[in-house]
DNA sequence: AAGCTGACTATGG
DNA sequence: GCCATAGCCAGCT
């Protein structure tokens, strides 16, 4: 398996609870920027890392579920995210700027 | 081996 | 403000 998904499990395992991030974010932190493709590309292989990887955590540059269907329940994402303390609108994470968890600003 | 696909994003009409 | 287009890059068929 390639660095890259390895470094997006990496980041992925990094959110805290009740934290989100975005794809573009992970893609931009780990050097390219513009490649957030890869990084929901990596979740959907997510499967196949031996760890758990927080997949429900990553949601698209607006806050919202885009990856839900890709879960076993279509409930499942938002379901953990609102244990998680996350407020939701459906699909859409209520305020998401401030729940937003950057890893070029947090770690780096 | 070569092309298609995709859990994204930014930009332009 | 919504639709179309173009980069992105590794895995899957």
């Amino acid at each position: 398996m390639s660095d890259f998904f390895n470094q997006v499990y990496e980041v992925a395992k990094l959110i805290p609870a009740g934290r989100v991030t975005s794809y573009g974010a992970i893609a931009k932190y780990l050097g390219s920027p513009g490649a957030a493709r890869m990084v929901g590309w990596a979740m959907n292989a997510c499967s196949s890392h031996h760890e758990f990887v927080p997949a429900h955590r990553v949601v698209n540059r607006n806050g919202l579920l885009t990856g839900k269907n890709h879960f076993d329940n279509t409930n499942a994402m938002q379901e953990l995210l609102e244990a998680e303390g996350l407020q939701l609108n459906g699909d859409q994470i209520l305020d998401f700027e401030e729940k937003l968890w950057d890893p070029t600003k947090e770690l780096k």
